[in-house]
DNA sequence: GGCTATAACCTGTCTAACAGATTTTCGAGT
DNA sequence: ACTCGAAAATCTGTTAGACAGGTTATAGCC
């Protein structure tokens, strides 16, 4: 096994500081020493880590100066998910991964009044059904068939249908090995759902896009830990 | 201006190694000590060179074995279409649009020599078909179809056949529209698809999808100018 | 208060070293 | 010859300490 390196955990420990100190887009972080006296590492590691936060357009080094905050990496974190390494037994989330997050981009650039609308009755079907902790597999399935509709492209619907049979098989199969649906859990799905619907209403495509990558990342990662 | 650091030309001349030597997906790099020899600079230079390769996914580091190329470097273009301007009269190419390019990407990734070879075999198809002057719909539609296989992602082939007809369809009346194609556009269209192959033959996965963005692009110009 | 020189701090870079992982080499034994 | 295993050679991961040169803060002077 790839033993863990010292510059993944300082790269780990970084974006938690920016995260808990709530630090602003700008903000300047430690200096290296300061980090590497923090994480008891060299100046070295402090500095593999911070070429790879800029890298990743999270933080900005300036000579002489210090490294910044560029964006915040909770916003940015999931647009780095590495497509390559899923599993391809759950093929149908790779496509949907690339597929629904642009249907969930253009329905937030292109939704009508009434479109928006479809989606909310969607998203409140969706929350009822968790809410009584039934399997809701279908209400997932329609809001998601809701927002596809929103983007008033019907290719992408007949897309979508293509996968759904093959998505709801993979989701029956997840409910049936772990039975039980912790309330924190369910909440969770809840969540990550309403933030898909709020960019949408907020006219925010690269939200939505976002939110979207991320309720599949994270769904996948309930399906197969 | 922020003056040049040392390690962006480190990586700049990483790259240039992996290219002009063609060093292949798998193989491995020079040592850290020999690239700091080659660039005249330290050790600390290359391996902050050789984070950002490996955080852009060009390179990965096996402790004690060395850093092995993981996908070719592609020239960063990084063109952005904005599909948001797509006429939704031609939908399907805005799904194809994302799905595609990502099904060329994968391929780029994960190809095996044999599917390697039915793309080939397809392309040359194309090909001949192109240049006696014949509609050659089917052998395009061929190609695409064999690059979606060579993900080794069935999913993506559901989600092309549901689309397949929409496409032809379009294709269809483009060519009823302007019966005659003139030779250079049928040139154009052949060194598209030549560019996407090539790309997937060199394992170059932003090249790839990139090339795939373009073809479809301008696939889209020529039917609706 | 405003201005400037200087001190304090910070990044960018280098050298030299060692631990531990991996690959290669080479020799012993069959 | 051929296999197997151990030692040697390489290589990455990491540390410490140092210095040049850019940036910011301070302190004192007007």
């Amino acid at each position: 096994m790839n033993q863990a390196r010292l510059s993944d955990q300082a790269y780990a420990g970084i974006v938690e500081i920016i995260k808990s100190e709530e630090l602003e887009v700008g903000a300047r972080l430690p200096s290296e020493a300061r980090l590497a006296e923090t994480f008891g590492v060299s100046r070295a590691i402090v500095r593999e880590a911070l070429v790879r936060l800029a890298s990743d357009g999270i933080t900005e080094a300036r000579r002489g100066a210090g490294s910044f905050v560029k964006s915040r990496p909770s916003e940015r974190l999931a647009a780095f998910m590495p497509m390559t390494e899923l599993p391809t037994t759950l093929g149908s989330y790779e496509v949907r991964f690339v597929l629904e997050a642009e249907a969930a981009r253009l329905a937030a650039t292109r939704r009508t009044a009434q479109e928006m609308a479809h989606v909310e009755d969607g998203m409140a079907m969706l929350r009822e059904a968790l809410l009584s902790s039934e399997p809701a597999h279908a209400e997932d399935m329609e809001l998601h068939r809701r927002i596809a509709e929103a983007t008033g492209n019907p290719a992408f619907l007949l897309a979508f249908n293509a996968l759904w049979p093959d998505v709801e098989k993979i989701m029956r199969a997840g409910v049936d090995i772990s039975r039980s649906r912790p309330p924190e859990v369910v909440a969770t799905m809840l969540r990550e759902h309403e933030v898909i619907v709020a960019a949408i209403r907020a006219q925010d495509p690269e939200g939505a896009a976002l939110a979207m990558r991320w309720h599949l990342w994270e769904g996948r990662r309930r399906l197969m830990p």
